[in-house]
RNA sequence: UGCCCUGUAGCUCAAUUGGCAGAGCGCCUGGCUCUGGACCAGGAGGUUCCAGGUUCGACUCCUGGCGGGGCAACCA
């Protein structure tokens, strides 16, 4: 069994254990009618994993009831992009498509059973009679309508009599439900349209509720887990499933969707960036489909990782795309072989390099950090190209590059110092004039030339090879682009080096490797230029730069302004107010005691007998929060009982901590307040030798944190308490064990 | 003016079920380094949304309030 690391796993672990299921059986469901993204790889992350983690299985099930919108293509895309990401699904694909016969003879079932209707309204008037979210629906006249001649029309409706929109079968539920999705959904729909694999066969179509949990069904899924958005669906799931009478049965459960910073994931937005040019296609690699991401050169398990450390909740949250990042360089970092890349060259002139001279430096492509074996031979003449970036005539504060005058140490190679600058007619460098000294090779332990302020990486002018590189940015300027997102698009989020050189030895990779491009970040072919004359290479991320950070001024974000709120008057319901009123007591007790089934009555009964305000606190504190779904009327014990035990406390025989302890007792299996309270004291450690013997193993146990306690940590005192509690297994008085604790710290700090 | 979900560090999440408020990312400082990377060490950063209540003790239980999200497609 796994351990429980969110709240599914933790839901899962709890019905393995209650024997409520003996296997896990899940379902990643995309419908086919877009790419995959980052969003989707958050959810088959999650069920994969699922069925990874408890040996159950994962099944891929399109969900495909729509035949206006979805295709083949995307199909083979999906199941193309959730391989990639390395989930296998082996004999378990399903279509939502197949299981149409098996759903309309359940629909056929709700009908005879009275629990579903042919409609004949149009949709106007079904959205008119359907109510607000505030105020209630009101049924349809077709409602009465008998499941003799519903189940005749569904026929015809099947067979083709009706046009589109002409009619609908629906649940029949509450049209007053104060959840809309149960005001009688409709559960088909008639369409004359040709389905991607049903062809012509079908006219009518279920609806995503009427099918996703009997498909569920038919697969003898366990747990469902969908996305927030399908909370409120999950009344009317389990109303279907309940109807037809399906056990065991599976169950929905709503984790929230990953939603990311600087990006869209809605399929709508994604559609609409391909479709307009915004993007060169659902592969671009500034999207955050999955075939953008891969096409992009980020790893499969790079993705995996981020969307298991990102976790499982029910919290909206936003990510930031700096996550993900992260994940990608501690991915690769120790898989990628660094080589050198001059994005934006400038020529470099050494001018004391010996005519004709072709060193071959044999360059390692490890950093030393990283146990790998492995060199190539890097070319080096007296022409090079160092990066623009590298170079500054006037150079900021901090900056530890090449500069007039200045040294700098050439990667893997000697040290060069700048003597002279050639510019053209608007000032800018074009052309570098070096010293080499050549004393400096890497391997010399102390030399004597200048001192290299910084390394910079570079390549021969003659023997580098042309390239060019494609840097990525964020797709949107907005951390939440809004709903006219377009104007939101980063002008700068694709910069391509047209004139890039990269060093000889690529040449001989195979064109999948990937590399870090020293200084810079890491990057791969982009494998839809692979067939071009010159390579064209992808940023896959950035290296971390603390230069370029220390340049951008940073925002101190703001810090909130702590939220002080004076709350009203409390707003209680007249009739609760009139309640409380004739019982004497204030809402905070009040209101849990008469919203409770038969509170009231209790409450009546015990507070005969006791004081009233003692006995409305014990009860709101400690009666009905022990319930746990169980009724007043169902409990071991009687209101005069507990009016017994609140009395006790009353009148100070038995202290709080004794009297909850009592009422736990009662609440497993009753008895005399009285008689337990006397048990109770019997077994109870209330030596003071032995307590005092508790502490002193306690404190020293713990010296450290007696020690942090005297540093001035004094929250450490009720834990040394819980520490002596929990040793005598909550048989001592707290108020004896907290003076005790007291007095040995005290002591102890002589 | 309904029903449901949800509020813990800048972000994403923990906190053994009432007993030390922590981690990763980000940020800062230092170390190391032939990558301004990686790695190592340290640091800053908290009214656990607010106000009450229960308790020796509350992020945790109770009440009220506030904020955020979802639900009124013949979409999923």
């Amino acid at each position: 069994m796994a351990s429980a690391s969110d709240f599914i796993r933790a839901i899962i672990n709890d019905d393995l254990k209650r024997g409520k299921v003996s296997r896990i059986a899940v379902r990643f469901p995309p419908e086919p009618n877009g790419y995959l993204h980052i969003g989707h790889a958050k959810s088959s992350t999650l069920n994969f994993g699922l069925a990874a983690e408890y040996g159950g299985q994962c099944h891929l099930r399109f969900d495909d009831t729509n035949p206006a919108t979805e295709d083949q293509k995307y199909v083979d895309a999906i199941k193309r992009d959730l391989r990639w990401l390395g989930f296998d699904w082996g004999e378990n694909e399903f279509y939502a498509s197949d299981y149409f016969e098996q759903l309309y003879d359940w629909a056929c079932k709700l009908i005879q059973l009275g629990l579903a209707y042919v409609d004949d309204s149009s949709e106007e008037t079904i959205r008119a009679l359907r109510g607000t979210v505030t105020q209630p629906g009101s049924e349809s006249p077709f409602r009465k309508r008998s499941p003799e001649e519903s189940l005749a029309l569904f026929a015809q409706m099947r067979a083709g009599a009706f046009d589109d929109g002409t009619r609908v079968l629906r649940a029949k539920i509450d049209m007053a439900h104060p959840n809309m999705k149960m005001r009688d959904p409709l559960m088909y729909r008639i369409r004359h349209a040709h389905h991607y694999r049903r062809g012509n066969t079908w006219c009518i179509y279920p609806f995503y509720d009427w099918a996703h949990g009997q498909s569920d069904a038919i697969e003898k899924i366990t747990h469902s887990i969908c996305t927030l958005e399908f909370m409120a669906n999950r009344v009317l799931y389990d109303w279907y499933l309940d109807a037809l009478g399906i056990n065991p049965r599976p169950y929905q459960y709503e984790f929230a969707r990953l939603n990311m910073d600087y990006t869209v994931t809605s399929k709508r937005k994604l559609l609409q960036l391909v479709r307009d040019g915004y993007v060169d296609s659902w592969s671009d690699p500034r999207m955050p489909t999955l075939a953008g991401l891969r096409r992009r050169g980020v790893t499969p398990n790079a993705i995996r990782t981020f969307c298991t450390c990102i976790g499982t909740t029910k919290v909206d949250s936003t990510y930031h795309p700096g996550q993900l990042e992260h994940a990608i360089r501690q991915d690769l970092n120790d898989k990628a072989k660094r080589v050198m890349c001059v994005l934006d060259p400038l020529p470099v002139t050494i001018m004391n390099w010996r005519d004709g001279l072709v060193e071959e430096l044999e360059a390692p492509y490890w950093p030393h950090d990283i146990p790998r074996e492995g060199t190539r031979p890097v070319p080096l003449s007296g022409e090079l190209l160092i990066e623009q970036d590298d170079f500054a005539e006037e150079p900021p504060k901090g900056f530890r590059r090449l500069i007039p005058g200045g040294s700098v140490r050439l990667r893997h190679a000697y040290v060069i110092r700048c003597d002279r600058v050639e510019k053209d007619r608007a000032g800018r460098p074009v052309r570098l004039y070096c010293t080499v000294f050549k004393d400096s090779a890497s391997t010399t332990a102390k030399n004597p030339t200048p001192k290299a302020r910084s390394t910079i990486h570079w390549v021969d002018a003659r023997r580098s090879i042309p390239v060019t590189v494609r840097l990525y940015d964020h797709l949107f300027n907005a951390a939440a682009p809004g709903e006219d997102f377009l104007s939101d698009l980063n002008a700068d989020s694709l910069v391509v080096y047209e004139h890039a050189r990269i060093e000889p030895s690529v040449l001989e990779d195979d064109p999948e490797e990937r590399y870090q491009f020293t200084r810079l970040g890491y990057f791969w072919r982009d494998p839809e230029h692979a067939h071009e004359a010159v390579a064209a290479f992808n940023c896959i991320v950035s290296l971390r730069d603390s230069w370029s950070r220390t340049k951008v001024a940073k925002t101190v974000p703001e810090k909130p302004q702590p939220h002080i709120h004076i709350p009203d008057a409390p707003s209680v319901k007249p009739e609760a107010r009139a309640w409380l009123a004739r019982a004497g007591i204030p809402p905070a007790v009040g209101i849990p005691i008469y919203s409770t089934e038969g509170g009231p009555v209790f409450f009546a009964g015990a507070s005969a007998l006791v004081d009233r305000a003692l006995v409305a606190t014990w009860m709101a504190n400690h009666l009905l929060p022990a319930l746990n779904g169980r009724f007043l009327s169902d409990l071991p014990f009687t209101a005069v009982e507990f009016a017994q035990l609140v009395a006790l406390v009353n009148t100070q025989h038995a202290t709080t901590h004794e009297a909850r302890e009592v009422l736990a007792t009662m609440l497993k299996k009753g008895g005399n307040p009285e008689t337990l309270l006397e048990r109770l004291r019997a077994s109870r450690v209330s030596d003071e030798r032995t307590l005092v013997t508790l502490v002193e193993e306690v404190l020293t146990t713990y010296a450290d944190r007696v020690q942090a306690y005297h540093r001035g940590k004094t929250g450490l005192a009720g834990f040394f308490v819980g520490q002596v509690m929990q040793k005598t297994r909550g048989k001592a008085s707290p108020h004896q064990v907290q003076a005790l604790v007291h007095a040995a710290l005290t002591r102890l700090a002589k």
